[in-house]
DNA sequence: CGTGATCTTGAAAATTTTCAAATAGAGTGG
DNA sequence: CCACTCTATTTGAAAATTTTCAAGATCACG
């Protein structure tokens, strides 16, 4: 079946948004819809199929269990974002749903022939991907801060961030993304530590807690200046 | 003063290497070779003139320093690899010599009509993005450890496996390329604690150390397992 | 053979993890 | 609508780890 991109909301967004109508109509016939339920795994590390996938609403997180279990969580996949190995023979790590969620997906070989054929797409990927290496070396950045009130501050700063409408100010309300658990696996720190933080964070007044996921910015600069 | 793409010893492995001659003469034309001592600048974060550059031999670091001076190592650069900001007005980083370098360096504005006019260049980088955005993901799993030993012990594993010639066994013997300081900015730990799991490395026979950059793997399997 | 920088080591202080238990919330079926 | 259950979150206290601060030791180099 094919996609309906007239009606995709990250029609002008997404790196197809790059190609002509007629063009993307032929390389959205290679491709196909799914939709996940949250926690639904699109792939897994290792498989030798994995494909390629832009996201066309709902989240996605990519992440890494390493030897003893641990979940590393490398990023995090919004709206027009794509994912996926386009060189490599596997996929490298897990691609779970974090809300429900609907993707255009292409297999890996169909993929490589659209880049041939359409090499403005290559620009379109390649400026996606530099996008993405900034927020991993920001994410990086933020993982290696050596206290955890700055890591999680940080972290707090940053969705607060993408969930404004504006993209100077960070947004007064919004709810958190990921569970305490997802957060420490970013951040790497324990459950229990990431919570002692949004304590922390809400007694000192730069936050307010709204049930599990609810955060009211009290005082953005002090979360910023413990953010450091 | 054109490059002498001939003799290059990244001509083949370098992004350019997609180009024809004739293609990769014209782009040599609009860059320039810069060499660089250990230690020096190539910029800074926040530069406006920032421009790309391709490392043809040394190495390079991507570092940035947060508000109260802690350097953060985001990236290491090999020879062939490709650095700088190509949609993005200024600097994001500081990219600094590790060693002694010469890298061939083109301003922004060149390297996008390059990109226009020859769009396998474009290929070409998206490749080398997608491998940064693989090594920022790597070092992300391993600086978010909660243990101090497992981020060392793993951060040397890979060391041992860059410094190898053969891709699936890591050299017996290798020189560190960074110092304590730099190895606990990329883990995220102080200097002292680097220094004492390399101690405790030694001490439980999974290396030996060489003077102060010098690696002997002794027991890699055990290395391994410790870096789990 | 100094000299300065890097690295190592020690001991106390601070932070984080671990383990255990209590609390809060969401969803379900009665 | 309520009681119940399951999961996520919070909190507490002890144990383990890491940082900090302060000296030494080592190494490269002039």
């Amino acid at each position: 079946m094919s996609l309906a991109c007239a009606q995709c909301p990250v029609r002008d967004s997404a790196a197809c948004a790059v190609l002509e109508p007629a063009e993307r109509e032929a390389l959205a016939r290679a491709g196909r819809t799914v939709d996940l339920n949250a926690g639904e795994m699109l792939f897994a590390a290792g498989d030798e199929n994995a494909a390629c996938a832009t996201l066309v609403c709902g989240a996605l997180k990519v992440s890494n269990c390493d030897a003893d279990g641990t979940e590393h969580i490398l990023a995090l996949l919004h709206p027009a974002g794509f994912v996926g190995e386009m060189f490599a023979p596997f996929a490298r790590h897990d691609v779970i749903a974090l809300a429900p969620s609907r993707l255009c997906v292409f297999a890996r070989g169909d993929l490589e022939a659209a880049l041939a054929e359409y090499p403005r797409l290559s620009g379109a990927l390649l400026r996606r991907a530099q996008e993405d290496l900034h927020s991993a070396r920001t994410l990086l950045a933020l993982g290696t801060r050596t206290s955890a009130a700055a890591r999680v501050a940080g972290l707090i700063a940053g969705f607060a961030q993408g969930a404004s409408t504006s993209p100077c100010h960070p947004a007064a309300r919004f709810d958190l993304p990921l569970s305490r658990g997802e957060m420490a696996a970013m951040l790497g720190l324990t459950i229990e530590t990431v919570s002692r933080q949004f304590g922390n964070l809400e007694g000192r007044g730069a936050i307010r807690r709204h049930g599990k996921r609810g955060i009211e910015l009290v005082d953005p600069a002090l979360l910023h200046q413990l953010a450091d």
